[in-house]
DNA sequence: CTGAAAGCGCTTACAG
DNA sequence: CTGAAAGCGCTTACAG
């Protein structure tokens, strides 16, 4: 025991002394087998035991047996493995957990929002230093469970509610989303359209309450219409777009919540015998590595994804030791990279 | 001991009763201390007992302690995470991890084709099921390392010899060049020039070779100018790509080595103002995602690469339960898919 | 449902 | 460099 008279909380604990199963028996004013029991999840015990053995162990931030410490692992969680997005976001997370000799466990959840069943069970009985989650959430009860295995969480771009007290990483997207839309308004457009992500991720909020501000500053009024919410991805974008070309004012430039629907809208252009950016201007966001690439290459709001994963998983480290984090939030800033995909709108358009 | 008398072979022994520390210390003639040494690594045990343990240890796959089984956990090593083509293959590989209930630890080699130093010990302490290194080699030392710990190696897409007994598992990169090759000498062109990878590596080796049979095979003579190797990236490809617009005859048609320079080739060709397909043919290897959305979406090879991922896992899976592999060299097959980036020669080119 | 006792697998500390 | 003995942390099997 340290000096400290500090409440416990996750991530101390794990700094004295060793607990061992001896240890959290007398605690809780039990047997050493009955504790074994429990960390076992095996049947025949009280619940009201196994609940006290339990305050116990998730007080004392129990670890098992030889291996004290915990494993030098990270957690990373994926919502989806579905774009070089993701892979820059590992890179920045393999990155630290080289530097600091540690493995990285990656798990994608398939589109879903949260980890299955068996995850939990998994990622404890793997006892990692950590869990990173991206574009996803926990559960209230999956939260406290890592919380009882003294597991820190850090979420990037989380997807649920800015909730509790987790420790998360993203960007500037607000500020991101109103540089772009400023730059298409300095360009002399009015007609401004908007590719939307699922509005209830923040991010996707962001970036479209960045889009509105710049509007509304510059007198120009949005146009309902020329507003859609869609999925992230190429294909329904250029559905989306297609049905914009097709209105009777089409708009003359369009602003994409990401690189990826942004080439959606490349897609319906080409279709269409729209010309980019003669008829119509494009702004995405992220600046993948394929943005630079595209015909013509693209304009787009940079977000520094790398970087966003080498944060998050220093923080983890931090939490690890037992750190309380600097900040609850950090974001990085975005900048607008102006390629070729911006132009004017076309004469007799404005 | 079971009753069969097939010699002790990476895979089995694990499957028969428990061997303990006691179990190799009878066998090596030692005692439970002296074993204890060899297995952590400390100093103060004889070379040659060391060996001797070492050999018994190797001979009856000995795995730790109470954690009896390995961790369920799949070991994926990576020369570099740069492209969507790595996360293609981490897709089928998080497939099977997912059926089986293994986690899969991700590690990138930073572009070198080796992991380093302190790689081996790690993955040794995590007593992963087994290991899958993709584009990429273990030195024999390391190999041995593996062997020692009764760990199963796959490699997909190996870099160096066709070596030892190794499973592996690639795509059919001959025949994919082939017909790709084929395909621009059916549309008539005989100027046709390819963008190679590094031929060391056995996959890029394959693809200039199907694209030189299939000259071969119509007669029409490879001209030495018009064959470049270059990294697999879009930049080098581009230099290369204008290099060859500049000759005095350049080619109407390039065969690249994959999407990315593929990529490269669009890049130089906008640039020059040559226009795919009319002035310039390109084809791609891959099919990544993107080559359906580029101008003009490209043809190009299609490597099952999801399907790479879950067959490497499954033969790991395999070996891992002391199966024999089915066979050593597992090639999945490529087919082409024609888009818009491939058209007869301009007129009076041919 | 619970614990005292025995047991297991490994490691440490000591003696030679 | 090596082993007999003691010890540690956890689990199992049994008794109540």
């Amino acid at each position: 025991m340290t000096a400290t008279g500090a409440p416990a909380s996750v991530g101390d604990g794990r700094r004295r002394g060793k607990v061992t199963v001896a240890t959290i028996a007398r605690l809780a004013g039990v047997s050493a087998p009955t504790v074994s029991r429990v960390l076992n999840g095996q049947a025949g015990v009280a619940l009201s035991t196994r609940r006290r053995v339990e305050a116990v162990l998730h007080e004392h931030g129990y670890q098992r047996g030889d291996a004290t410490a915990q494993a030098p692992l990270i957690e990373l969680v994926f919502h989806a493995l579905d774009s070089l997005w993701a892979l820059e976001i590992i890179q920045g997370v393999e990155e630290v957990a080289r530097d600091q000799k540690l493995g990285v466990v990656l798990t994608t959840m398939q589109g879903r929002l949260t980890p299955g069943a068996g995850w939990t069970e998994q990622v404890l009985s793997r006892r990692p230093m950590g869990v990173i989650a991206v574009l996803s959430d926990l559960t209230a009860h999956q939260q406290a469970q890592l919380a009882t295995g003294s597991i820190p969480l850090v979420t990037l771009d989380p997807t649920g509610e800015p909730l509790h007290d987790t420790p998360s990483v993203g960007a500037a997207n607000y500020s991101g989303a109103l540089v772009a839309t400023r730059h298409l308004l300095e360009l002399g457009h009015r007609r401004i359209g908007m590719l939307c992500g699922n509005l209830k991720w923040p991010f996707c909020r962001a970036r479209l309450d960045g889009f509105r501000a710049a509007m509304d500053q510059a007198g120009v009024p949005v146009e309902a219409d020329l507003v859609r919410v869609g999925p992230l991805y190429v294909e329904g974008a250029a559905r989306e777009t297609a049905a914009l070309l097709r209105l009777p004012e089409p708009p003359t430039a369009l602003f994409a919540t990401n690189d990826l629907q942004a080439h959606g809208v490349y897609e319906a252009a080409r279709q269409a015998g729209v010309r980019i950016p003669d008829d119509l201007s494009v702004v995405g966001f992220d600046d993948l590595p394929f943005t630079r690439w595209a015909g013509p290459p693209m304009t787009t709001v940079r977000q520094p994804l790398k970087r966003m994963g080498t944060t998050a998983a220093a923080m983890l480290v931090a939490l690890a030791a037992g750190q309380a984090p600097r900040e609850r939030r950090v974001e990085l800033t975005t900048d607008l990279v102006v390629r070729e995909s911006t132009a004017p709108p076309p004469t007799g358009k404005t």
